[in-house]
DNA sequence: TAGATACTTGACTAAATTAGTCAGGTTTAT
DNA sequence: ATAAACCTGACTAATTTAGTCAAGTATCTA
């Protein structure tokens, strides 16, 4: 089971998403300053929550951009699942179909991982943006 | 954050050894085949188990490993600690001594993280060893 | 006491993953 | 036109994982 940097990121560029946009799109060189996180690397995860509809994109001067669901209908669990962050648990090995590691019956350890995997994603899909953003007043301006 | 392979091998390789250690010893090499774990690997495992007092060894012919503690009293937390499965959340960066990355506040991530190791966590403080090896009746002796 | 079994330790490594970088675009406001 | 900003794909250094390999030491049993 991994949570990377890349999902933190993600919802860190989302989270200062939801603050700064309010009519204007807001470009990611800004966001690479204000969050410190490479602008190169910010590209590749927008890629891929555009991909998934999370954001918009507007191209061109003064482009950038912007949310595309209001903050409060975008959970953790959208965003991890846009840039490929898998929470999911290590895997018994199925060499045969019935059941783990080639025996006939499922390893010990099976449903164990299930119920934490479930555990896991309860937690982040009721963790809404908006939630993040509202309980954590950083805001400056 | 992450949780691999070594942890489910440490759980796979106590939960057997829970069901088998009735008097005698269980060598690595029965664990090896009856899990499909390489017994090189365990055997770098069992070192970590045995240094921090979860399994006892036994030298010699007929040698093996026997648990230290009662099942019930092995937490999943307890096997994850002693072989190094950390499962703890991406940090920020702390380069100053004030907030993450530098900033004078904490990130939004932040709290975040922290919440959602101590959900982990408490999943895995609540079960034992007892507990996998009674819900799941893998038994055929 | 010889031999086999099993623990013990440390060094090494191939493969995968991560966290980026780099280079070269295209689009659009001014 | 030109600069700002999006867009895409290829590349890479560092780290981690999941082991393997080698060379022991301890102890039981014949």
């Amino acid at each position: 089971m991994k949570l990377t940097s890349k999902g933190r990121y993600a919802v860190m560029a989302l989270a200062d998403l939801a603050r700064f946009d309010n009519i204007n799109p807001v470009s990611l060189r800004d966001i690479s300053l204000r969050q410190g996180i490479s602008l190169d690397y910010l590209e590749q995860i927008f890629s891929k929550l555009r991909k998934k509809e999370i954001v918009k994109s507007v191209r061109g001067t003064q482009g950038g951009y912007v949310l595309n669901k209001k903050s409060r209908d975008i959970k953790l669990t959208n965003i991890f699942d846009a840039v490929d962050e898998k929470v999911k648990t290590v895997q018994c090995k199925k060499d045969s179909k019935k059941g783990c590691n080639g025996k006939a019956t499922k390893c010990v350890t099976h449903n164990l991982w299930d119920e934490l995997e479930s555990h896991i994603n309860n937690f982040f899909n009721e963790k809404s943006l908006e939630d993040l953003v509202k309980g954590n007043n950083e805001r400056r301006i």
